[in-house]
DNA sequence: AATTTGTTTAACAATTCTGTTAATGGCAGA
DNA sequence: TCTGCCATTAACAGAATTGTTAAACAAATT
């Protein structure tokens, strides 16, 4: 059974590598002889296992969306019922912004590679759909009676989620750059963001 | 005289062909016979005006970055100095967003491309910092002043100007692919978004 | 008109990168 | 032990892409 356990590693080797290459370069600059050398196999392997770069790409996007994915959904179960509305939201801005921190070039790599390319989206937003379909009607129930009951300052859910998700992005995706002009660590610089973003999101609902 | 004409129409095709085709794909899915096409000129001539691609774009980076860093100092200058500090703030930030809009894939084109590599990004600096070390430290002046008369909530000026580019960069970045999901035009949801980043930023900076 | 200068073209060279193939080696089951 | 299958390797083929060159050409200058 040695057999299968190596072919699996070769396998995660070659993806592993891939994922970086990809994330970090994006497609066109990313190459197949620079993620088998990662890999520690001849670049003709990465051809015997995925065919092609196209094939191979395909892959880490399917991995990724999915991590992506249930990012969210995990962040969204852990929450604790009892909490008001505000702390929810703030709960699971959290929870995500410390899974898009550990993939900083995720959201640059999503928004430049994938969504972009009207292919990749449809097949993103099939798969997101059934993922979250049943989130978004819950979230949808659970806005609408805040808003109703007066807890909040009304918003649409689709700004709520917009605002969450940009500020959440735009740390990432900054994180690298603003710690570099602030002279301080993109630890430093993420957790002062973080402190901020809260902020925003309290006050935005705040009557 | 027509020659001179004639020459900086080439010139400026090429550039225009090639500014189009690098913020679209980045450095590497740019292909030089496809600027050169779109240019209406043989590709030869193309290396004839700039030799290689890699000062094809550098001088494409160039002119983004003097746009980029001319905007933000027109949009303050242009400020009505009667307004409140919280007027002014918004005012900079929507002139600000309008310029971005027209250049969309501006954003992700540098955080993908310039950004990371340490080059480009020390070659940004320099310039940035020429230009904008006055407006820096007026900036500065007028953050403490506002905050010394307790005319704002708290807030350090990094973080405010993290908050403005951070949502005025992540509603050009995600416009294409929001409006897409909630089934709008790119407008209507910067429209949206707009109005949001205003009471955003407005709610932040009451106490 | 001849010369010079700078522009343009077409063909080609060189490189880089992806993908293929034929040969090799090991291991499991007959 | 032999056979067949799978993984692996090295060398190669093909395509795409960047960059060069020599020759033609046009316009201005002498």
């Amino acid at each position: 059974m040695a057999e299968k356990e190596d072919k699996m590693n070769v396998e995660k080797a070659i993806l592993d590598a891939a994922t970086e290459e990809f994330l970090s370069k994006g497609f066109s600059g990313a190459r197949t002889v620079a993620i088998a050398e990662k890999a520690g196999v001849t670049h003709a392997m990465l051809h015997y296992y995925f065919r092609t770069k196209e094939k191979l790409f395909e892959c880490i996007i399917d991995t990724v969306i999915k991590e992506l994915i249930d990012s969210v959904t995990e962040a969204y179960k852990r929450q604790d019922a009892s909490l008001s509305f505000e702390d929810r939201v703030v709960a699971v801005m959290n929870a995500h912004l410390d899974f898009i921190i550990a993939k900083p070039q995720l959201p640059s790599f999503l928004f430049m590679e994938i969504f972009p390319s009207t292919e990749n989206f449809k097949l993103i937003k099939e798969k997101a759909s059934s993922a979250l379909g049943s989130l978004n009607t819950q979230l949808k129930e659970t806005l609408e009676s805040a808003n109703n009951n007066e807890e909040i300052d009304n918003i649409s859910l689709p700004m709520l989620i917009s605002d969450v998700v940009t500020l959440n992005a735009a740390t990432a995706i900054s994180s690298q750059l603003a710690s570099k002009i602030l002279n301080i660590t993109k630890e430093e610089y993420v957790a002062m963001r973080k402190q901020e973003n809260e902020i925003l999101i309290r006050k935005r609902l705040k009557k």
